[in-house]
DNA sequence: AACTGATACGGAGGAGCCTCCGCTTTCTCC
DNA sequence: GGAGAAAGCGGAGGCTCCTCCGTATCAGTT
């Protein structure tokens, strides 16, 4: 059990850091997260060593709605549509973080996130989609969910950044192409 | 025409940088290269406004072995397994600038590349074993080069960061899957 | 309620980034 | 070859990052 200072320390960085990623529009400096919350700016790095750590536990419960709109989008289409569908969604959902985005991208290109908790969640939904569409004929059997996570993730990292989004749908519906049935 | 002393400062950088990039095996500091070569940091900042600057002019001539590679392999190999095997070199050329990895991670994730000389020549590259792909039959015709080099650079930026290679190689896999023709 | 070890706090400080602008060097034209 | 303008120089300074460690606070124990 922490200390009781500790925790709520730690409450108020992460409600701070919520408030200040919103507001913002551009990169928030963690010493102004501390200020905000009131504690000393070793306190925040104590709790969050890096800024990674601090973007993924403010946004790890707004991955709720993201993982649940998949899991309607699976019910309501056939899983590859539904996928490719759910990959919009997913790029919008990255880039309507404003405020983070760069560190997002960060998470994204350092492979951060391929060790955390938003890594196992987001590819445990790709699994879904996978098994739905290997069970209908429409998508590959022999692919692992990380692995379409990381390439998801990787054209993410490079095609966001344009304002010009058909290049980056494109480059999703290449990824979808690859992930359908082979003909013998 | 620079002035005489300009232009002999921007190649003692260029000289420093060089040298110093490859020496280092984690992030230069802008700083010592100012210093190693003799000019105030301001002198840096003025002939390259940013790192990402620096770093494309080191390495734009090392690129011309590379291109040279891809069409040696091009002559030599069917086209889809010519442009699987460069993509590898690609791969390796990249991880082999330990010193300025992340650099040129964060090169490609910003989309700084995306449009700078360096991707003018590899989308060349790539565009000729697509040309030669699609008259073979093997690759589609209907994918623009610069979306496929996206993609590459995508994979890349998330795959390069761990020690793992296979999966990389099967994300790489993929991407080569979605460039194949496919039956109607 | 006082004691005490464990735990946590917080900010000073070293380092790098990048900008800005007063000063210096080079060039050009007479 | 000298004067003036243009071009370039360079480092101080403002900012953020992150670490380190002396000080303060907490929570069991007596």
């Amino acid at each position: 059990m922490p200390r009781s200072d500790a925790q709520r320390n730690r409450e108020l960085l992460l409600a701070a850091a919520t408030e200040a990623f919103r507001e913002a529009d551009e990169q928030v400096s963690l010493e102004a997260v501390a200020k905000r919350a009131g504690v000393g700016i070793g306190t925040l790095y104590r709790n969050f060593p890096t800024r990674e750590d601090l973007v993924e536990a403010v946004y790890l419960s707004e991955l709720d709605r993201l993982l649940a709109s998949g899991a309607k989008l699976l019910a309501a289409e056939p899983p590859d549509l539904a996928l490719r569908a759910w990959m919009d969604r997913f790029v919008k959902w990255v880039q309507g973080k404003q405020g983070m985005v760069e560190t997002l991208r960060a998470m994204f290109a350092s492979g951060a996130i391929v060790r955390s908790e938003m890594q196992e969640r987001l590819a445990g939904a790709i699994a879904d989609f996978l098994a739905a569409g290997a069970a209908a004929g429409t998508l590959r059997a022999d692919v692992e969910a990380a692995d379409v996570l990381r390439s998801l993730i990787g054209l993410i990292t490079v095609g966001g950044a344009s304002p010009d989004h058909s290049s980056l749908d494109r480059t999703l519906d290449l990824l979808l192409d690859g992930l359908r049935p082979r003909p013998a």
